[in-house]
DNA sequence: CGTCGCGATGTTTTT
DNA sequence: CATCGCGACG
């Protein structure tokens, strides 16, 4: 009880005390919120509140582990519900499937499965997409969806022109994921919350389950998630909300702001508690943050404090062009782990698109910085991963015609286009899953004996996997791999791609299919892994365990804190985003984007511009952002783009080692390690107190995702390894040079091409020939004197 | 039916 | 600039 109320502060404790009734957190930035949840969490378990009465209600699954760690600590053990508001849906619709028209074994579509059934609803819908692309339709559906708009409504109101258009699909895509027993990410709320708004029972018995129902972010909620909260918080109002209105950045995903704005009207009994103290940030930090939010009329005024030292003065730096800016923080990163013995993991850098890794990748590279991406092309979207779990997709639910378009001609078996669009336009007339319509390939007009007879061979080799469709993760995949000849059609299409091999990431799934079925031993279900692989975000695969530098987007970056953040790109129509510019609403939410970003920071913060940037092909002048006009300016400190040896202050200049300057001829010195297998040898208590809902093969696709497919070894710990690393520059390596490898064992270097991390040797061993990717393979390429 | 190459096209944020 | 989609060829 004492380790509960220990060291909160007056607000915190009011937080941390309160068990029922509806109550509101505003928590700041930095406030110490996931504390005082967790610590209230753990207060409701003292007081002999049964764990499975609770449900914790996130929007990240990394939010939701951060908040099981914390809460294991304090009261280990406890089946406390806690997870994302998508993952609480998709589980009570395998139950209540039936009630929606669908069968427990419902697959869920991810983006790219929505959107070619998308594609299909409106070409079987006879829209025309001239006028609004399946993108846009798509959209505005899944805004519908949203707001808890279905079809027969919309047909109702519908009035713009895009929505008109898209009133038209949406039937038909619906009936469609119907016809598939499949759902998209937007049904598995709207499904939910239907079913409270229309069944009683449902809702009464939902209601008195989940007793307490804590919500995380709630300022990001959309309508379908404000019923959903709503309808289980009658019987039992004991609804906690936690959130920042300032810190709302998903209103263009139907986030609703006044969900939390109207709170205290919705729920008058509620209990209201600010936590406006914050415990991250210096002076200097905050009160830039706090000048740049003011200028937003949509939001609860705020005053943020802290005792935190005053600090260094927050940074507003002029590049020349993007690289240039990419370049500086690397060096200045590179030189702070070096003079200041500060540590990769201690760094951000954050960015508003995606797009704009490159340049920073590159530079970190020739840093030899650790660093991850959060985000990138994932691991799931690969291809023979992608091909493989459609497979899966497809033993288990054998209507889901996404999975079944995808495989039945990979390996390819003699199905060319023609005969799949007969085949969809069979099922399409007689209303049934396109595999049942491939049974009856026979009597559809106008195919091919030749290709009927193939399609008749897939439904053989099907009904054949079908067989294990119930055996452990592990044998099915295997089995999968071995009688779809899987490995050898991947190496008769496989692109040599340098980054990494096909192969390698079968094994990668294989190796988390493994580790589910470990940690599922009785339920280890083929829908569980699915729905598991299907509701992971990219940002999941964010581990702050390794010492690496980060790199993500604003969005991403929400909920955590670096010492040292960088921000890059604040131009405009950039940070203001040039789409969103157009109200004055969305002005905010990128107002409140930076803000986000700027409060991440516990140290410095720097926030950068350039002059010019290089956008799709071509250099364009750049304007500044106008948030940059909202900041204290005068207690900032403004840095233009100058020579190279100026911007450093005196401490750091004497720590910046020559030998750490630049490479010297071109830019070829690009080091990397690869690492052993990284999660060997991660802390296994970790692993234990997060296995129940974490989706084993997330680490290793975080792994894989780090310096564009090769793995980084993690064990990066201080400023003389980093240098040690960079022993071997890769000017060594030239054609005539002798050289050792691990495997092939002497030879030499007949060819170099290519430069920067796409430089390649070609060396003649005894027997062969092999090429290496420098960046890559140094580590294995031993130079012989 | 499958593969290759060209041209066009469109670029935010994510469960 | 990069990916995607489509068209023409083998």
């Amino acid at each position: 009880m004492d380790a509960i109320f220990e060291g909160l502060t007056d607000a915190q404790t009011k937080a941390v005390r309160h068990v029922d009734g509806p109550m509101l957190i505003l928590a700041g930035p930095g406030s110490g919120k996931t504390r005082v949840v967790t610590h209230r969490i753990a207060n409701m378990l003292a007081h002999g509140i049964p764990a499975w009465q609770i449900a914790a209600l996130t929007f990240t699954n990394k939010a939701a582990d951060e908040m099981r760690t914390r809460v294991d600590t304090l009261a280990p053990n406890q089946p406390v519900w806690m997870g994302t508001f998508h993952r609480f849906c998709a589980q009570h619709l395998r139950r209540l499937a039936p009630m929606v028209g669908l069968s427990e074994n419902y697959s869920i579509y991810d983006t790219s499965d929505s959107k070619q059934a998308m594609k299909r609803a409106i070409e079987a819908a006879g829209v025309s997409t001239t006028h609004a692309s399946p993108d846009q339709i798509a959209a505005t559906i899944s805004h519908a969806k949203n707001r808890l708009t279905s079809p027969e409504m919309m047909e109702g109101q519908a009035l713009r022109p895009r929505e008109a258009i898209a009133a038209r699909v949406y039937p038909v895509y619906q009936q469609q994921l119907l016809t598939a027993n499949a759902v998209d990410f937007d049904d598995l709320l709207l499904h939910i919350a239907r079913l409270l708004r229309e069944n009683p029972e449902v809702r009464a018995e939902l209601d008195a389950r989940h007793k307490y129902i804590l919500v995380d972010e709630y300022q990001d909620t959309n309508l379908a998630q404000y019923a959903i909260v709503r309808a289980l918080s009658i019987d039992c109002p004991n609804l906690a909300v936690t959130g920042d209105p300032d810190q709302s950045i998903y209103g263009w995903r139907g986030a609703d702001l006044n969900n939390i704005l109207d709170f205290e009207k919705d729920y008058p009994s509620v209990t209201t508690v600010r936590l406006e103290k914050n415990y991250r940030s210096t002076p200097n930090i905050l009160r830039v943050a706090d000048q740049l939010i003011r200028h937003n009329t949509q939001r609860k005024q705020k005053d943020l404090f802290t005792d935190n030292p005053e600090g260094d003065a927050v940074v507003l730096r002029f590049y020349d062009d993007g690289y240039q800016e990419a370049d500086e923080i690397a060096s200045e990163i590179a030189a702070a782990i070096m003079g200041q013995s500060m540590r990769p993991s201690d760094f951000a850098v954050f960015y508003r698109m995606n797009a704009m890794t490159r340049s920073l990748e590159h530079a970190l590279r020739s840093h030899s910085l650790p660093y991850q991406i959060v985000n990138g092309l994932e691991f799931y979207q690969r291809r023979e991963i992608k091909d493989l779990l459609a497979y899966l997709h497809l033993i288990n639910n054998p209507s889901h015609d996404v999975a079944l378009t995808r495989v039945i001609n990979v390996p390819t078996r003699g199905i060319g286009a023609k005969t799949i669009s007969r085949l969809r336009a069979f099922a399409d007339s007689e209303g049934i899953p396109m595999l049942a319509a491939a049974r009856r390939a026979n009597e559809i007009d106008g195919l091919a004996k030749r290709s009927a007879s193939m399609v008749a061979k897939f439904v053989r080799l099907y009904d054949h996997l079908q067989i294990k469709a119930t055996a452990p993760l592990e044998d099915l995949l295997r089995y999968l791999v071995e009688e779809t000849a899987y490995e050898a059609y991947l190496e008769k299409t496989a692109v040599e791609q340098q980054d990494t091999s096909p192969m390698a990431n079968v094994d990668e799934l294989i190796t988390a299919a493994v580790e589910f079925d470990r940690q599922h031993p009785e339920d280890g279900s083929l829908d569980a892994f699915l729905e598991q692989v299907a509701l992971v975000a990219d940002t999941d695969a964010f581990e702050n365990e390794n010492d690496r530098i980060t790199l993500m987007t604003l969005h991403a970056a929400k909920g955590l804190e670096f010492p040292r953040v960088f921000i890059i790109g604040v131009e405009d129509d950039m940070l203001p985003h040039s789409r969103s510019k157009s109200s004055q609403l969305e002005v905010e939410e990128e107002r409140r984007l930076l803000f986000v970003g700027i409060t991440r920071a516990k140290e410095q913060l720097q926030l950068s511009c350039c002059k010019r940037r290089a956008m799709r092909g071509d250099v364009r002048p750049v304007i500044p952002s106008p948030f940059l006009n909202e900041l204290p300016l005068t207690e900032m400190s403004r840095v233009e783009s100058s020579p190279k040896q100026d911007w450093f202050d005196d401490e750091m200049d004497q720590s910046y080692p020559d030998s750490w300057d630049l490479p010297d001829e071109n830019d070829s010195q690009v080091r990397e390690t690869i690492g052993q297998s990284s999660g060997v040898d991660e802390d296994s208590e970790y692993n234990q107190e997060v296995e129940r809902d974490q989706m084993p093969g997330a680490k290793s696709a975080a792994a894989s995702n780090v310096g564009s497919g090769s793995r980084l070894q993690s064990g990066l710990q201080t400023a003389a390894e980093l240098m040690a690393r960079k022993s071997t520059p890769l000017s060594v390596y030239r054609e005539g040079t002798q050289v050792r490898h691990v495997e092939y064992g002497e030879g030499t270097i007949v060819d170099v091409s290519g430069r920067g991390p796409k430089r390649i040797a070609r060396v003649k061993f005894e027997e062969e020939e092999h090429s290496f990717r420098l960046a890559f393979a140094a580590e294995d390429l031993e130079v012989v004197d």
